[in-house]
DNA sequence: CCATTATTGTACGGTGACGTTTAATTGTAC
DNA sequence: GTACAATTAAACGTCACCGTACAATAATGG
Protein backbone atom coordinates (compact mmCIF):
# COMPACT_ATOMS: atom_id res chain seq x y z
CA UNK A 1 0.00 0.00 0.00
CA UNK A 2 2.85 2.05 -0.18
CA UNK A 3 4.45 4.09 -3.10
CA UNK A 4 7.31 4.88 -3.94
CA UNK A 5 7.08 8.52 -2.86
CA UNK A 6 5.86 7.82 0.41
CA UNK A 7 9.02 9.30 2.22
CA UNK A 8 8.27 12.33 -0.12
CA UNK A 9 4.64 12.94 0.64
CA UNK A 10 5.69 13.31 4.86
CA UNK A 11 8.72 15.51 4.14
CA UNK A 12 6.90 17.29 1.17
CA UNK A 13 3.24 17.63 1.69
CA UNK A 14 3.24 19.65 -1.22
CA UNK A 15 1.51 18.17 -4.23
CA UNK A 16 3.02 18.38 -7.90
CA UNK A 17 1.36 21.44 -9.24
CA UNK A 18 0.46 24.58 -8.05
CA UNK A 19 0.18 25.00 -4.12
CA UNK A 20 -3.37 26.02 -2.65
CA UNK A 21 -3.04 29.81 -2.06
CA UNK A 22 -4.54 30.12 2.09
CA UNK A 23 -4.56 34.49 2.02
CA UNK A 24 -7.21 33.77 -0.61
CA UNK A 25 -9.11 30.98 1.70
CA UNK A 26 -9.24 33.59 4.25
CA UNK A 27 -9.91 36.57 2.46
CA UNK A 28 -13.04 34.37 0.87
CA UNK A 29 -14.00 33.60 4.55
CA UNK A 30 -13.77 37.55 5.58
CA UNK A 31 -15.87 38.30 2.46
CA UNK A 32 -18.20 35.89 3.18
CA UNK A 33 -18.64 36.84 6.97
CA UNK A 34 -18.93 40.75 6.18
CA UNK A 35 -21.27 40.09 3.80
CA UNK A 36 -23.76 36.87 5.39
CA UNK A 37 -24.16 38.80 8.77
CA UNK A 38 -24.72 42.18 7.28
CA UNK A 39 -26.95 41.59 4.36
CA UNK A 40 -28.10 37.87 5.33
CA UNK A 41 -27.96 34.58 3.94
CA UNK A 42 -29.98 34.74 1.15
CA UNK A 43 -29.50 38.58 -0.42
CA UNK A 44 -25.79 38.23 -0.24
CA UNK A 45 -24.04 36.78 -3.53
CA UNK A 46 -21.60 34.49 -4.23
CA UNK A 47 -20.09 36.76 -7.21
CA UNK A 48 -20.06 39.85 -4.90
CA UNK A 49 -18.23 37.44 -2.17
CA UNK A 50 -15.63 36.89 -4.51
CA UNK A 51 -15.39 40.64 -5.93
CA UNK A 52 -15.23 41.26 -2.09
CA UNK A 53 -12.20 39.02 -1.81
CA UNK A 54 -10.44 40.11 -4.91
CA UNK A 55 -11.10 36.31 -6.34
CA UNK A 56 -12.68 34.41 -9.19
CA UNK A 57 -15.62 32.96 -8.49
CA UNK A 58 -14.61 29.70 -9.48
CA UNK A 59 -12.12 29.44 -6.91
CA UNK A 60 -15.16 29.71 -4.26
CA UNK A 61 -16.44 26.65 -5.43
CA UNK A 62 -13.22 24.69 -5.59
CA UNK A 63 -12.19 25.85 -2.02
CA UNK A 64 -16.13 25.30 -0.21
CA UNK A 65 -17.92 23.42 -3.20
CA UNK A 66 -21.43 25.22 -1.77
CA UNK A 67 -23.15 28.54 -0.46
CA UNK A 68 -23.94 26.69 2.35
CA UNK A 69 -20.56 25.39 3.23
CA UNK A 70 -19.12 29.00 2.84
CA UNK A 71 -21.51 29.78 5.62
CA UNK A 72 -20.85 27.25 7.45
CA UNK A 73 -16.82 28.32 7.08
CA UNK A 74 -17.73 31.95 8.42
CA UNK A 75 -19.84 30.75 11.31
CA UNK A 76 -16.75 28.52 12.03
CA UNK A 77 -14.24 31.08 12.15
CA UNK A 78 -16.29 33.66 13.83
CA UNK A 79 -16.85 31.08 16.47
CA UNK A 80 -13.06 30.24 16.76
CA UNK A 81 -12.52 33.40 17.19
CA UNK A 82 -14.44 33.98 20.11
CA UNK A 83 -13.09 30.84 21.67
CA UNK A 84 -10.74 30.87 24.49
CA UNK A 85 -10.80 34.93 24.76
CA UNK A 86 -12.90 34.17 27.71
CA UNK A 87 -10.84 34.39 30.99
CA UNK A 88 -11.33 36.83 34.28
CA UNK A 89 -8.18 35.68 35.81
CA UNK A 90 -6.20 38.83 35.11
CA UNK A 91 -8.96 41.02 36.23
CA UNK A 92 -7.64 43.97 38.21
CA UNK A 93 -9.85 45.87 41.29
CA UNK A 94 -8.84 46.37 44.73
CA UNK A 95 -12.17 45.06 46.01
CA UNK A 96 -14.47 42.62 44.41
CA UNK A 97 -17.01 45.50 43.64
CA UNK A 98 -14.01 47.02 41.43
CA UNK A 99 -13.60 43.76 40.03
CA UNK A 100 -16.97 42.85 39.38
CA UNK A 101 -17.64 46.64 37.64
CA UNK A 102 -14.63 45.92 35.34
CA UNK A 103 -15.67 42.85 34.41
CA UNK A 104 -19.34 44.04 33.84
CA UNK A 105 -17.19 47.06 31.36
CA UNK A 106 -15.25 44.80 29.63
CA UNK A 107 -18.34 42.16 28.65
CA UNK A 108 -20.48 45.00 27.44
CA UNK A 109 -17.54 46.79 25.60
CA UNK A 110 -17.16 43.52 23.83
CA UNK A 111 -21.18 42.48 23.25
CA UNK A 112 -21.74 46.66 21.99
CA UNK A 113 -19.18 46.21 19.05
CA UNK A 114 -20.90 46.43 15.54
CA UNK A 115 -19.25 43.24 14.38
CA UNK A 116 -20.67 41.19 17.35
CA UNK A 117 -24.18 42.82 16.88
CA UNK A 118 -24.53 42.01 13.13
CA UNK A 119 -23.10 38.53 13.84
CA UNK A 120 -25.69 37.91 15.91
CA UNK A 121 -28.44 39.61 13.70
CA UNK A 122 -27.37 37.51 11.31
CA UNK A 123 -26.72 34.33 12.43
CA UNK A 124 -30.31 34.49 14.56
CA UNK A 125 -31.71 34.92 11.38
CA UNK A 126 -30.43 31.70 9.77
CA UNK A 127 -31.44 29.25 12.78
CA UNK A 128 -34.64 27.79 11.36
CA UNK A 129 -32.41 27.10 7.92
CA UNK A 130 -29.61 26.31 8.95
CA UNK A 131 -30.41 23.68 12.02
CA UNK A 132 -26.87 23.10 14.76
CA UNK A 133 -26.03 26.95 13.99
CA UNK A 134 -27.29 27.93 17.41
CA UNK A 135 -25.77 25.47 19.33
CA UNK A 136 -21.97 25.88 18.03
CA UNK A 137 -22.16 29.90 18.93
CA UNK A 138 -23.80 29.46 21.80
CA UNK A 139 -21.18 26.78 22.95
CA UNK A 140 -18.19 28.84 21.46
CA UNK A 141 -19.50 32.48 22.76
CA UNK A 142 -22.22 32.70 25.44
CA UNK A 143 -21.55 29.64 27.84
CA UNK A 144 -17.43 29.81 27.80
CA UNK A 145 -18.18 33.31 29.32
CA UNK A 146 -20.79 32.37 31.88
CA UNK A 147 -18.62 28.98 32.77
CA UNK A 148 -15.59 31.76 33.09
CA UNK A 149 -17.66 34.10 35.02
CA UNK A 150 -18.92 31.46 36.91
CA UNK A 151 -15.01 30.30 37.59
CA UNK A 152 -14.06 34.01 38.85
CA UNK A 153 -17.49 33.65 41.56
CA UNK A 154 -16.26 30.51 42.92
CA UNK A 155 -13.09 32.05 43.34
CA UNK A 156 -14.33 34.81 45.07
CA UNK A 157 -16.15 32.84 47.36
CA UNK A 158 -13.22 30.93 47.91
CA UNK A 159 -11.92 34.27 49.13
CA UNK A 160 -14.46 34.80 51.61
CA UNK A 161 -15.74 37.39 49.31
CA UNK A 162 -19.06 36.66 48.18
CA UNK A 163 -21.51 33.60 49.44
CA UNK A 164 -23.58 31.98 46.36
CA UNK A 165 -25.47 29.74 46.93
CA UNK A 166 -26.44 29.10 43.15
CA UNK A 167 -23.40 29.95 40.98
CA UNK A 168 -25.29 30.01 36.97
CA UNK A 169 -27.72 31.92 38.48
CA UNK A 170 -25.62 34.30 40.17
CA UNK A 171 -23.61 34.66 37.17
CA UNK A 172 -26.65 35.24 34.92
CA UNK A 173 -28.02 37.57 37.40
CA UNK A 174 -25.29 39.77 37.27
CA UNK A 175 -24.53 39.41 33.21
CA UNK A 176 -28.32 40.12 32.78
CA UNK A 177 -28.35 42.93 34.81
CA UNK A 178 -25.58 44.89 33.34
CA UNK A 179 -27.00 44.28 29.69
CA UNK A 180 -30.67 45.19 30.55
CA UNK A 181 -32.45 46.56 27.95
CA UNK A 182 -28.93 48.14 26.37
CA UNK A 183 -28.75 44.61 24.59
CA UNK A 184 -32.02 44.82 22.75
CA UNK A 185 -31.56 48.04 21.77
CA UNK A 186 -28.86 47.44 20.38
CA UNK A 187 -29.95 44.70 18.38
CA UNK A 188 -32.64 46.95 16.88
CA UNK A 189 -30.70 49.68 15.95
CA UNK A 190 -30.64 52.26 18.79
CA UNK A 191 -26.99 52.99 19.36
CA UNK A 192 -25.13 52.55 22.94
CA UNK A 193 -25.69 55.21 25.57
CA UNK A 194 -22.14 54.77 27.91
CA UNK A 195 -23.99 57.14 30.64
CA UNK A 196 -26.29 54.64 30.93
CA UNK A 197 -24.46 51.58 30.61
CA UNK A 198 -22.35 52.68 33.57
CA UNK A 199 -25.36 53.19 35.51
CA UNK A 200 -26.51 49.22 34.08
CA UNK A 201 -23.48 48.30 35.30
CA UNK A 202 -22.72 50.24 38.61
CA UNK A 203 -26.58 49.35 39.91
CA UNK A 204 -25.77 45.41 38.91
CA UNK A 205 -22.62 45.66 41.24
CA UNK A 206 -24.73 47.17 43.86
CA UNK A 207 -27.58 44.44 43.89
CA UNK A 208 -24.95 41.83 43.28
CA UNK A 209 -22.72 42.88 46.31
CA UNK A 210 -26.29 43.77 48.56
CA UNK A 211 -27.64 39.93 48.01
CA UNK A 212 -24.39 37.95 47.99
CA UNK A 213 -21.48 40.07 49.30
CA UNK A 214 -20.05 39.51 52.46
CA UNK A 215 -19.27 43.23 53.60
CA UNK A 216 -21.72 45.92 53.76
CA UNK A 217 -19.29 48.52 52.69
CA UNK B 1 -65.46 72.29 -3.09
CA UNK B 2 -68.32 69.76 -2.50
CA UNK B 3 -69.72 67.82 -5.28
CA UNK B 4 -73.26 66.29 -5.66
CA UNK B 5 -72.49 63.47 -3.77
CA UNK B 6 -70.83 64.95 -0.98
CA UNK B 7 -73.77 63.00 1.42
CA UNK B 8 -73.95 60.10 -0.38
CA UNK B 9 -70.10 59.69 0.21
CA UNK B 10 -70.64 60.45 4.17
CA UNK B 11 -74.20 57.42 4.35
CA UNK B 12 -72.47 55.29 1.63
CA UNK B 13 -69.08 55.08 1.70
CA UNK B 14 -68.49 52.61 -0.48
CA UNK B 15 -67.50 53.44 -4.32
CA UNK B 16 -69.12 52.67 -7.09
CA UNK B 17 -67.81 49.32 -8.53
CA UNK B 18 -66.46 46.05 -6.82
CA UNK B 19 -65.61 46.72 -3.17
CA UNK B 20 -62.52 45.90 -1.87
CA UNK B 21 -62.41 42.73 0.38
CA UNK B 22 -60.40 43.46 3.65
CA UNK B 23 -60.49 39.98 4.43
CA UNK B 24 -57.90 39.16 1.42
CA UNK B 25 -55.25 42.47 2.75
CA UNK B 26 -55.70 40.47 6.14
CA UNK B 27 -54.29 36.76 4.65
CA UNK B 28 -52.08 38.81 3.02
CA UNK B 29 -50.52 40.61 5.75
CA UNK B 30 -50.49 37.32 7.56
CA UNK B 31 -48.77 35.23 4.96
CA UNK B 32 -46.30 37.89 4.26
CA UNK B 33 -45.10 37.95 8.42
CA UNK B 34 -45.44 34.45 8.07
CA UNK B 35 -43.01 33.87 5.58
CA UNK B 36 -40.56 37.33 6.13
CA UNK B 37 -40.00 36.46 9.45
CA UNK B 38 -39.74 33.23 9.31
CA UNK B 39 -37.41 32.97 6.12
CA UNK B 40 -36.24 36.55 5.79
CA UNK B 41 -37.04 39.26 4.01
CA UNK B 42 -34.78 38.28 0.61
CA UNK B 43 -35.65 34.83 0.88
CA UNK B 44 -39.54 35.66 0.79
CA UNK B 45 -41.09 35.34 -2.78
CA UNK B 46 -44.44 37.62 -3.37
CA UNK B 47 -45.75 34.78 -5.51
CA UNK B 48 -45.28 32.08 -2.63
CA UNK B 49 -46.90 34.42 0.26
CA UNK B 50 -49.80 35.11 -2.75
CA UNK B 51 -50.55 31.36 -2.60
CA UNK B 52 -50.13 31.25 0.97
CA UNK B 53 -53.02 33.56 1.16
CA UNK B 54 -55.20 32.09 -0.90
CA UNK B 55 -54.85 35.46 -3.31
CA UNK B 56 -53.10 36.74 -6.96
CA UNK B 57 -50.33 37.98 -7.26
CA UNK B 58 -51.73 41.17 -8.99
CA UNK B 59 -53.72 41.77 -5.85
CA UNK B 60 -50.87 42.01 -3.60
CA UNK B 61 -49.76 44.57 -6.02
CA UNK B 62 -52.64 46.51 -5.72
CA UNK B 63 -52.75 46.95 -2.36
CA UNK B 64 -49.64 46.95 -1.19
CA UNK B 65 -47.47 48.31 -4.65
CA UNK B 66 -44.28 47.09 -3.45
CA UNK B 67 -42.17 44.01 -1.63
CA UNK B 68 -41.05 46.23 0.85
CA UNK B 69 -44.18 48.27 1.43
CA UNK B 70 -45.75 44.80 2.36
CA UNK B 71 -42.66 44.57 4.89
CA UNK B 72 -43.72 47.58 6.33
CA UNK B 73 -47.65 46.65 6.32
CA UNK B 74 -46.43 43.44 8.39
CA UNK B 75 -44.19 45.20 10.80
CA UNK B 76 -47.11 47.64 11.45
CA UNK B 77 -48.99 44.85 12.14
CA UNK B 78 -46.92 42.90 14.46
CA UNK B 79 -46.89 45.73 16.56
CA UNK B 80 -50.02 47.47 16.46
CA UNK B 81 -50.96 43.44 17.85
CA UNK B 82 -48.35 44.33 20.70
CA UNK B 83 -49.69 47.71 21.51
CA UNK B 84 -51.80 47.93 24.54
CA UNK B 85 -51.73 44.18 25.55
CA UNK B 86 -48.98 45.64 28.40
CA UNK B 87 -50.93 45.94 31.99
CA UNK B 88 -49.84 44.72 34.67
CA UNK B 89 -53.38 46.35 36.24
CA UNK B 90 -54.99 43.30 37.17
CA UNK B 91 -52.19 41.09 38.10
CA UNK B 92 -53.39 38.73 40.97
CA UNK B 93 -51.14 37.85 44.30
CA UNK B 94 -51.41 37.91 48.16
CA UNK B 95 -47.96 39.92 48.91
CA UNK B 96 -45.67 41.97 46.57
CA UNK B 97 -43.28 38.67 45.93
CA UNK B 98 -46.24 36.90 44.33
CA UNK B 99 -47.23 39.69 42.44
CA UNK B 100 -43.76 40.03 40.75
CA UNK B 101 -43.39 36.15 40.12
CA UNK B 102 -46.78 36.32 38.55
CA UNK B 103 -45.76 39.18 36.01
CA UNK B 104 -42.01 37.72 35.70
CA UNK B 105 -44.05 34.30 34.53
CA UNK B 106 -46.35 35.99 32.19
CA UNK B 107 -43.37 38.03 30.66
CA UNK B 108 -41.74 35.01 30.28
CA UNK B 109 -44.05 32.85 28.57
CA UNK B 110 -45.48 36.29 26.62
CA UNK B 111 -41.52 36.43 25.42
CA UNK B 112 -41.03 32.58 24.70
CA UNK B 113 -43.94 32.28 21.94
CA UNK B 114 -42.30 30.90 18.85
CA UNK B 115 -43.90 33.87 16.50
CA UNK B 116 -42.09 36.14 19.33
CA UNK B 117 -38.94 34.82 18.39
CA UNK B 118 -38.83 34.49 15.01
CA UNK B 119 -40.75 37.64 14.69
CA UNK B 120 -37.86 39.35 16.84
CA UNK B 121 -34.99 37.26 14.46
CA UNK B 122 -36.48 38.39 11.17
CA UNK B 123 -36.88 41.67 11.82
CA UNK B 124 -33.58 42.56 13.84
CA UNK B 125 -32.04 40.84 10.40
CA UNK B 126 -33.66 43.58 8.14
CA UNK B 127 -32.66 46.65 10.37
CA UNK B 128 -29.44 47.77 7.98
CA UNK B 129 -31.67 47.36 5.04
CA UNK B 130 -34.77 49.22 6.60
CA UNK B 131 -33.97 51.83 8.93
CA UNK B 132 -36.83 52.86 11.54
CA UNK B 133 -37.80 49.72 11.81
CA UNK B 134 -36.44 49.01 15.14
CA UNK B 135 -37.27 51.78 16.54
CA UNK B 136 -41.12 51.04 15.70
CA UNK B 137 -40.65 47.96 17.04
CA UNK B 138 -39.48 49.28 20.61
CA UNK B 139 -42.14 51.57 21.11
CA UNK B 140 -44.84 49.55 20.13
CA UNK B 141 -43.15 46.38 22.63
CA UNK B 142 -40.56 46.12 24.76
CA UNK B 143 -40.83 50.53 25.54
CA UNK B 144 -44.04 49.82 26.65
CA UNK B 145 -43.79 47.01 28.60
CA UNK B 146 -41.61 48.74 30.45
CA UNK B 147 -43.45 51.82 31.28
CA UNK B 148 -45.85 49.53 32.26
CA UNK B 149 -44.17 47.91 34.68
CA UNK B 150 -42.19 50.77 35.78
CA UNK B 151 -45.74 52.21 36.64
CA UNK B 152 -46.18 48.90 38.42
CA UNK B 153 -43.37 49.69 40.77
CA UNK B 154 -44.13 52.84 41.23
CA UNK B 155 -48.27 51.92 42.64
CA UNK B 156 -46.36 49.19 44.92
CA UNK B 157 -43.86 51.77 46.26
CA UNK B 158 -46.72 54.29 46.89
CA UNK B 159 -48.05 51.26 48.61
CA UNK B 160 -45.17 50.85 50.76
CA UNK B 161 -44.05 47.67 49.55
CA UNK B 162 -40.88 49.19 47.72
CA UNK B 163 -38.85 51.44 48.18
CA UNK B 164 -37.18 52.46 45.01
CA UNK B 165 -34.39 54.73 43.78
CA UNK B 166 -34.40 54.63 40.37
CA UNK B 167 -37.61 53.42 38.47
CA UNK B 168 -36.10 52.42 35.32
CA UNK B 169 -33.14 50.84 36.22
CA UNK B 170 -35.07 48.75 38.91
CA UNK B 171 -37.74 47.81 36.02
CA UNK B 172 -34.72 46.63 33.78
CA UNK B 173 -33.02 44.73 36.69
CA UNK B 174 -35.90 42.58 37.72
CA UNK B 175 -37.32 41.88 33.71
CA UNK B 176 -33.55 41.05 32.98
CA UNK B 177 -33.05 38.85 35.16
CA UNK B 178 -35.79 36.58 35.02
CA UNK B 179 -34.92 36.70 31.23
CA UNK B 180 -31.69 35.72 32.32
CA UNK B 181 -29.32 33.60 29.67
CA UNK B 182 -33.35 32.08 28.45
CA UNK B 183 -33.25 34.82 25.68
CA UNK B 184 -30.23 33.91 24.38
CA UNK B 185 -30.56 30.27 24.07
CA UNK B 186 -34.14 30.44 22.12
CA UNK B 187 -32.96 32.95 19.70
CA UNK B 188 -30.45 30.30 18.98
CA UNK B 189 -32.57 27.85 19.13
CA UNK B 190 -32.53 25.70 22.50
CA UNK B 191 -35.84 25.14 23.53
CA UNK B 192 -36.87 26.80 27.27
CA UNK B 193 -37.00 24.35 30.41
CA UNK B 194 -39.71 25.50 31.76
CA UNK B 195 -37.87 24.37 35.14
CA UNK B 196 -34.85 26.58 34.74
CA UNK B 197 -37.76 29.41 33.90
CA UNK B 198 -38.90 28.97 36.83
CA UNK B 199 -35.67 29.15 39.28
CA UNK B 200 -34.63 32.46 36.78
CA UNK B 201 -37.98 34.24 38.26
CA UNK B 202 -38.24 33.14 41.78
CA UNK B 203 -34.96 34.06 41.97
CA UNK B 204 -35.38 37.27 40.59
CA UNK B 205 -38.05 37.99 42.96
CA UNK B 206 -35.49 36.97 45.82
CA UNK B 207 -33.18 39.16 44.42
CA UNK B 208 -35.56 42.41 43.50
CA UNK B 209 -37.32 42.37 47.10
CA UNK B 210 -34.38 42.00 49.36
CA UNK B 211 -32.69 45.25 47.70
CA UNK B 212 -35.70 46.75 47.36
CA UNK B 213 -38.19 45.05 49.55
CA UNK B 214 -39.39 47.12 53.06
CA UNK B 215 -40.54 44.18 54.57
CA UNK B 216 -37.64 40.98 54.80
CA UNK B 217 -40.70 38.32 54.76
C1' DC C 1 -78.96 46.08 -17.78
C1' DC C 2 -74.87 48.99 -17.56
C1' DA C 3 -70.93 51.29 -15.73
C1' DT C 4 -67.30 50.69 -12.62
C1' DT C 5 -64.09 48.65 -9.75
C1' DA C 6 -61.67 44.48 -7.71
C1' DT C 7 -59.79 40.17 -8.64
C1' DT C 8 -57.81 36.35 -11.32
C1' DG C 9 -54.97 33.60 -14.55
C1' DT C 10 -51.67 33.82 -17.71
C1' DA C 11 -48.01 35.51 -19.91
C1' DC C 12 -43.99 38.46 -20.59
C1' DG C 13 -39.54 41.24 -20.10
C1' DG C 14 -35.82 41.95 -17.39
C1' DT C 15 -32.79 40.94 -13.92
C1' DG C 16 -29.93 38.49 -10.98
C1' DA C 17 -27.93 34.50 -9.01
C1' DC C 18 -26.28 29.55 -8.50
C1' DG C 19 -23.38 26.34 -10.15
C1' DT C 20 -20.76 24.44 -14.26
C1' DT C 21 -17.87 24.42 -18.21
C1' DT C 22 -13.97 25.75 -21.02
C1' DA C 23 -9.83 27.66 -22.38
C1' DA C 24 -6.05 30.18 -20.90
C1' DT C 25 -2.66 31.50 -17.40
C1' DT C 26 0.16 31.14 -13.28
C1' DG C 27 3.01 28.84 -9.98
C1' DT C 28 5.35 24.76 -8.30
C1' DA C 29 7.81 20.24 -8.47
C1' DC C 30 10.59 17.13 -11.11
C1' DG D 1 11.50 22.42 -20.11
C1' DT D 2 7.64 19.67 -18.80
C1' DA D 3 3.97 17.78 -16.20
C1' DC D 4 0.52 19.07 -13.00
C1' DA D 5 -2.55 21.62 -10.06
C1' DA D 6 -4.56 26.14 -8.85
C1' DT D 7 -6.50 30.27 -10.52
C1' DT D 8 -8.85 33.27 -13.71
C1' DA D 9 -11.99 35.37 -17.00
C1' DA D 10 -15.72 34.61 -19.71
C1' DA D 11 -19.51 32.41 -21.05
C1' DC D 12 -23.38 29.31 -20.46
C1' DG D 13 -27.74 26.89 -18.83
C1' DT D 14 -31.04 27.05 -15.63
C1' DC D 15 -34.01 28.76 -12.59
C1' DA D 16 -36.47 31.91 -9.61
C1' DC D 17 -38.33 36.22 -8.90
C1' DC D 18 -39.96 41.18 -9.34
C1' DG D 19 -43.02 43.97 -11.40
C1' DT D 20 -46.16 44.82 -15.39
C1' DA D 21 -49.68 43.99 -18.97
C1' DC D 22 -53.82 42.11 -20.73
C1' DA D 23 -58.03 39.83 -21.23
C1' DA D 24 -61.64 37.74 -18.62
C1' DT D 25 -64.59 37.37 -14.62
C1' DA D 26 -66.96 38.72 -10.30
C1' DA D 27 -69.31 41.96 -7.44
C1' DT D 28 -71.44 46.18 -6.56
C1' DG D 29 -74.07 50.80 -7.56
C1' DG D 30 -77.15 53.36 -10.60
Amino acid sequence: MSSRHDHASKFCPRRRGRPVDAAKREAIIAAAAQSFFSRGFAASSIEQIAADAGVSKVTIYNNFGDKRALLAAAVEQECSRMRGIFSFDGVTGDNIGQQLAAIGQAMMEFLSRPEIIQFERGLSAEIDQHPGIGEEFLRSGPYQMKAAFAAFLEEAEKRGELVVANHWLAAEQFVSMCKGMGELERRFGVASDPQEDAQRISGAVHVFLQVYGTQSG
